[in-house]
RNA sequence: GCCCCCGUAGCUCAGCUGGAUAGAGCAGCGGAUUUCUAAUCCGCCGGUCGCAGGUUCGAGUCCUGCCGGGGGUACCA
């Protein structure tokens, strides 16, 4: 069900004949931002005057003459300088609630399938996850989510960082520092110390440009390791595993769907002479300076594929994975959830590709924003500053079992009727309730934007926050509690549904937009699309259940249909909040 | 130097390929509780949309210039 597609539909069929093409002024239907305009509006009258040396009003006229209002719409308005304001028969919303009352994809058509490869997370292995990560995890996990409801193939490639200069720091610190014991008994938490260790005695934030004699060594251990040297890869090998259980823990930690594949930079290595090898010949890239390769795109934008000492660089790297991924999947299209700051990278590797001849696929950069702490400074990725992912993560659920916890007293203390739960209950809400609530904040902010990583503000009860919709299901789930209600029944067997107060009617199309949010989320990779939808959801479903009672409703009919709208309510909710990946609970 | 992004209410941000009087939340002020969970709801207050031009019937949105902030810019990824 789309509420948009299907006007827009009446609205193809009444301009054909107009305009040689009409899609441009299709697409100027949208829902009104202010009620009392209908529920939808057309602005196309205006833009045709022009194109027909018309009255916008005289057309606004026409076109609604031609349209087929169909048990559909309400006779339209005209008004101002020729808008068109649009309003559904309730008769109509009616049936499409009852219609989908019993789909579990609650009215949601599949699309026609395209197959994706999504590429975020990438962590550097053998570095403990840090609040940088989060973003691109927590995105795309989402996007994840989002395409497949919808009916896509999504193959998701976590593109690890498993081959740069933190795996110098390891063997370094596994020849010099390791406690034996220590290793035998729990490997991932003694590679983490030893890291930790290292990093200290090299002191500097930039392991890279670090001048010491131990981070020397470390880069010596790193171009052993990439020259082949036989001790170096054996423990390489023996470590990837515990590097990566470490970040899988955290993966599960947050709920992240398993990765269809973890094919890190070293997975591509051996194929990188023959790329470059082939970016020459096709002259897609030239030499350079002192013997490096060189892409060129103008006088001052270069992409170095080849450096003089005979090293690739990420650009050769992300190359030969456009090329593996295209043989190996053949996708439509390959996203890239990655920050801002490498959107020139990007721009060129994809020019680069092009001119290498990759054609007919999809290739997209979905940028994001830095999370800044409070001061509004980017969060440092320095040790001791408290960013490393699986703090945050606890921080957060410990506030949200303090929360619950003083929500509890202070309704107890007002005599109200709260639920007694056990410790392990609580904990099990703490955790859905903190880690949603980070999740959440990410996600309802324009990806593109930076946003301050602010625990009282991400687990605020009030306003556009994971709690306020989890509250708002809680709530919801207890009416049906309340009386035994079984939902199965009601959606096997839909009761008609009733819209005829303000609220109710709000409600009914509320739920029927739920195609409408996810396509739009999707068109612009931006989750937030869907938050925004769930924050208009819950705050109608709130107008819904302060006024209209629904056990103590008029009448045995009007009590089926509201218990309809709200088990639908419950399920929407529910399930955009999934689609998020963030959990729910039916109490707290 | 060059390129990219951003600048909207005291604070944090929306603003959907230009559309009606620029919207939310927080904070502040004032209300609602014999409750289907008040982790809630309702009302009020609050903006020369960085500045100046331009295009248009119509500009927060598009174009140009300037100011301010951030990022990137051939051997880190």
């Amino acid at each position: 069900m789309n509420l948009l597609r299907t006007i827009q539909n009446q609205f193809r069929a009444a301009l054909v004949g107009l305009v040689p093409d009409v899609e441009p002024y299709v697409a100027m239907i949208k829902p009104t931002q202010d009620a009392k305009h209908g529920d939808y509006q057309a602005n196309c009258a205006m833009s045709l005057a022009k194109a027909l040396g018309k009255k916008p009003r005289d057309i606004a006229q026409d076109i609604v003459k031609r349209l087929d209002l169909s048990d559909l719409l309400e006779p339209p308005e005209i008004a101002g300088p020729g808008f068109i304001n649009l309003r559904l028969k309730s008769t109509w919303l009616a049936k499409q609630v009852q219609a989908i009352a019993n789909d579990d994809r609650l009215g949601v058509a599949l699309q026609p399938a395209k197959r994706y490869v999504i590429d975020y997370s990438s962590p550097n292995v053998a570095k403990p996850l840090h609040v940088g990560h989060l973003r691109s995890t927590i995105i795309g996990d989402a996007l994840t989510r989002l395409l497949r409801f919808l009916g896509h193939t999504v193959i998701t490639d976590n593109h690890l960082g498993d081959w740069g200069t933190q795996f110098g720091i390891l063997l370094y610190g596994y020849k010099n520092l390791l406690d034996n014991e220590a290793y035998k008994k729990d490997p991932v938490r003694e590679l983490a110390r030893v890291y930790i260790e290292v990093r200290k005695l090299i002191g500097s934030d930039d392991e890279d440009n670090a001048a010491n004699s131990v981070a020397d060594a470390c880069r010596a251990e790193t171009a052993k390791l990439h020259h082949g040297d036989p001790e170096n890869n054996r423990l390489w090998r023996e470590f990837m595993p515990h590097c990566l259980a470490e970040i899988h823990e955290v993966y599960e930690k947050l709920g992240i769907l398993t990765f269809d594949h973890e094919h890190g930079e070293s997975f591509y290595n051996p194929l990188l002479p023959g790329v470059v090898e082939s970016l020459l010949q096709t002259k897609t890239a030239e030499p350079g300076e002192g013997g490096a390769i060189i892409v060129r795109f103008s006088d001052d934008n270069v992409a170095l594929v080849r450096k003089r000492d005979g090293a690739f660089t990420y650009t050769t790297s992300d190359l030969a994975t456009i090329q593996y991924r295209l043989n190996e999947f053949a996708p439509n299209a390959v996203l890239y959830v990655v920050d801002f700051r490498q959107s020139q990278h990007f721009a060129n590797l994809f020019a680069a590709a092009r001119r290498w001849g990759i054609a007919a696929v999809e290739l997209t950069h979905i940028s994001f924003g830095s999370v800044l702490n409070r001061d509004g400074r980017p969060i440092s990725t320095r040790k001791g500053d408290g960013s490393e992912l699986i703090d945050l993560i606890n921080k957060a659920v410990e506030i949200g079992l303090q929360k619950y916890q003083e929500s509890y007293a202070e309704r107890k203390a007002q005599g109200h009727d709260v639920p007694d739960l056990t410790e392990a209950v609580q904990r099990d809400i703490a955790e859905t309730v903190g880690i949603g609530a980070i999740k959440y904040a990410d996600l309802c902010q324009n990806r593109t934007s930076d946003y301050k990583f602010d625990y009282d503000k991400m687990l605020a009860t009030e306003g556009n926050t994971a709690t306020y919709m989890q509250y708002a299901y809680a709530r919801n789930r207890s009416i049906l509690r309340k009386e035994n209600i079984d939902p199965m029944t009601l959606r096997n067997n839909p009761p008609s549904v009733a819209i005829d107060t303000p609220p109710e009617r709000a409600l009914a199309i509320q739920l029927l937009r739920l195609e409408e949010s996810l396509l739009a989320a999707v068109a612009e990779y931006q989750p937030s699309a869907v938050t925004a939808y769930l924050w208009d959801l819950a705050k109608t479903y709130s107008g819904f259940f302060q006024n209209c009672p629904v056990l103590r409703a008029e009448s045995g009919a009007l009590k089926q249909s509201r218990l309809l709208l709200c088990d639908l309510t419950a399920r929407v909710l529910q399930k955009c909040l999934n689609l998020l990946g963030i959990k729910t609970v039916d109490r707290m």
